[in-house]
DNA sequence: AAACAGTGTCATTTA
DNA sequence: AATAAATGACACTGT
């Protein structure tokens, strides 16, 4: 465990520690970060924005929570994934991640944390855990979002509406966090996941070096077994070896937290908190009043969510199989994590821990399919959402609250860290926003790690909470929650994503596709499926790549059609300037013509009155039907008479006078 | 702020 | 039937 923060005046903490936890032959690698907010009372006052109704307190989590905040909003019906993240109290914001797996859904828990120095000097408590945590399900969201749902990140009512109906349309599809409420199925999944705690804690005191060495090892099976798997399976795998490296020297959570205390939330006094506590209290000892996983509550425990489903990788059973079979156990030191509260929630009770992991494997997939969502055209404040880009049949109307995360020890600001995350309705712009960083400045100066392509994506739904802001860009404030408009808000998504790339390319790499999207588009059909065949690819990837291939040859037929359409239109106005140029020069034509043909009347009429006033010798006007006219070459006019004339050239004399008579 | 062009995307039709 | 191409329509963005 270490700490990475400590507490700012008004900003967050953040907690990270690493937890190996096996059962039955499941390990299981969770990734703890700890986010210390301020009391809502002080968020409350400090992100006011002028004039706008307070912010639930909870809002400021860099996670999206399922429900919305203020539980406005039930869980997505796929959403089956183990989601902790009632937003407890709100006050602590702990995030449970899986990194020994790959797709391991985020896991996360909000609750209150509240840690004062002076409180702790006055009387050893340190850390408050609250955790009267409210159902994911749209019942509650704790102490702030149950009553301030609209103003909250679900603030729309109607977004709010819409998500109960599909609520009640699907209601098994939640998994939610309910808090102080446990019912007796809780109680009994509570028992057996102290059992199992009781069993990791025997393991935990092996030594660390054992464990990193089992660890290693494991990794070192699952990369040769998985030679075949995708870079970014195996990237994952260096990564998730990296990333213990760097926890393995991490001091317990709890024992730091009592240690050092210079970690306390200025201004924020125990009796703000629900729970008096220290935090060190609270994890390590069972006989203090309340400890964490007593004041957090969880529809499923740990364990259950941790563990993988068995159709989670369709396509990679090796890698499943070698990860299934390493008892390798290891639980959080002092935290008995097991006893987190089973399910209260009546959705909750109907499904079996296999149920729930069964329905990871979709969820984890729509989850990444939602990322691209939130990146392209998600408006946090629209009331249906609906993907904008794909034709896959994901249905967008999402409310549940599933998220993956890969990431490195500091997890969030892991360059190589992908998370998804599908809680996009309950991501309100206010949520969005805070998630750039106006909220936790501080997280900005935790992580100066370089920001991949997928920066934006973990800034916005991905709980990257580096929070980098590009120079220059002003950190959104709370005045900034007001800012409306989509553009305003997809153009902060992608401050600190690379512009150069398209969304298809972003979206490619957020979920790792191997292959560049000229590729994908250009590549003749047939290569493009035996490609999709060779390749584990996932649901999602198949469906994006055929989408980015759809859309990039339509994209081309686009650009095709509109030049096409555009030389059309050209060719179409040179035709015309052609053909008014010809109209001309034939009403020229037209106009020598009708002159000569004038002229050449003139001339007949002349003609025709010389003729008429011809008489013979006698004096006796000249007979038309006895003699002709007939021109030499230079235009002398003889009359002649028809006798004379050839038989061939009388019959045209005779024409000639019918035409003139 | 309105108008406009360019572009991407989707739905649909056609080849 | 599957696929690509073509195209109208729409939304978005930048000028």
């Amino acid at each position: 465990m270490k700490l990475l923060k400590s507490w700012g005046a008004t900003g967050g903490g953040l907690l990270h520690l690493t937890v190996l936890l096996s059962l039955a032959g499941l390990r299981v690698d969770l990734d703890l970060d700890l986010y210390l907010l301020p009391p809502p009372a002080l968020l409350r006052d400090e992100l006011r924005p002028p004039g706008g109704p307070a912010r639930p307190a909870h809002a400021l989590s860099p996670f999206p929570t399922s429900g919305g905040w203020g539980g406005a909003g039930p869980l997505h019906p796929k959403a089956r994934e183990l989601d902790f993240l009632g937003p407890l109290e709100g006050h602590l914001l702990w995030e449970v991640r899986a990194l020994g797996v790959p797709f391991i859904p985020r896991t996360r828990v909000d609750a209150w944390l509240v840690h004062s120095v002076a409180d702790r000097d006055a009387d050893g408590t340190h850390g408050l855990l609250g955790a009267t945590a409210s159902s994911a399900g749209g019942v509650g969201a704790g102490v702030d979002g149950g009553s301030q749902a609209a103003p909250g990140g679900g603030g729309d009512p109607l977004a709010a509406e819409e998500e109960e109906e599909k609520a009640a349309a699907e209601p098994t599809a939640q998994v939610a966090v309910s808090g102080g409420r446990a019912s007796q199925e809780n109680e009994v999944l509570r028992e057996k996941c102290e059992s199992v705690a009781r069993s990791s804690r025997q393991e935990e005191n092996e030594t660390e070096s054992s464990q990193e060495k089992s660890l290693q090892q494991q990794n070192n099976e699952d990369k040769n077994k998985t030679a075949d798997e995708s870079d970014w399976e195996v990237a994952k795998t260096t990564e998730s070896r990296k990333e213990r490296h760097l926890n393995g020297t991490d001091a317990d959570l709890f024992q730091l937290l009592s240690s050092q205390p210079e970690y306390s939330l200025e201004g924020v006094s125990l009796e703000d908190t629900p729970f008096q506590s220290t935090i060190s209290d609270g994890m390590n000892s069972s006989a203090h009043n309340v400890n964490l996983s007593q004041a957090i509550s969880h529809d499923v425990n740990l364990h259950e969510a941790m563990l993988l489903s068995p159709n989670t990788f369709r396509r990679d059973p090796v890698t499943r199989t070698s990860q299934t079979q390493e008892p390798f156990l290891q639980t959080l030191p002092g935290t008995n994590l097991t006893e987190f509260h089973p399910p209260a929630d009546n959705q909750m009770r109907n499904l079996t821990s296999q149920d729930l992991l069964y329905g990871l494997d979709a969820n984890i997939f729509d989850e990444i399919n939602l990322l691209s969502l939130a990146v392209e055209g998600f408006d946090p404040m629209e009331v249906s959402f609906q993907e904008p880009d794909s034709d896959s049949g994901l249905s967008l109307n999402l409310s549940h609250n599933t998220s993956i995360t890969k990431s490195n020890s500091y997890s969030t600001c892991n360059e190589d860290a992908v998370s998804y995350t599908s809680d996009l309705k309950n991501l309100s712009g206010h949520d969005l926003e805070g998630a750039v960083g106006g909220y936790c400045p501080e997280h900005s100066m935790l992580c100066h790690m370089d920001h991949s392509y997928e920066a934006g994506f973990q800034d916005l739904v991905f709980h990257n909470h580096t929070y980098h802001l590009q120079p220059g860009v002003p950190e959104p404030t709370s005045q900034s929650f007001s800012t409306s408009g989509k553009s305003q808000k997809m153009n902060r998504y992608f401050n600190n994503t690379d512009k150069n790339l398209s969304r298809d390319e972003r979206r490619a790499k957020a979920l790792r596709i191997p292959f560049s999207v000229e590729e994908i588009i250009r590549m003749p059909v047939d290569s493009f499926n035996s490609m999709l065949s060779r390749h584990y690819l996932t649901d999602l990837q198949v469906s994006l790549m055929r989408d980015i291939r759809r859309r990039g040859k339509n994209k081309v037929a686009a650009q095709n059609c509109r030049k096409r359409k555009l030389d059309i239109i050209l060719n179409l106005e040179g035709e015309v300037c052609n053909l008014q140029a010809r109209k001309k020069t034939l009403e020229r034509e037209q106009a020598q013509y009708n002159k000569a043909i004038n002229i050449m009347k003139q001339k007949l009429n002349d003609l025709y009155h010389v003729f008429s006033r011809l008489s013979d010798d006698q004096g006796r006007p000249v007979n038309p039907d006895q003699y002709i006219l007939q021109c030499s070459h230079d235009g002398t006019v003889f009359i002649v008479p028809k006798e004379l004339v050839a038989p061939g050239q009388k019959e045209t004399q005779k024409g000639k006078r019918k035409n003139r008579s």
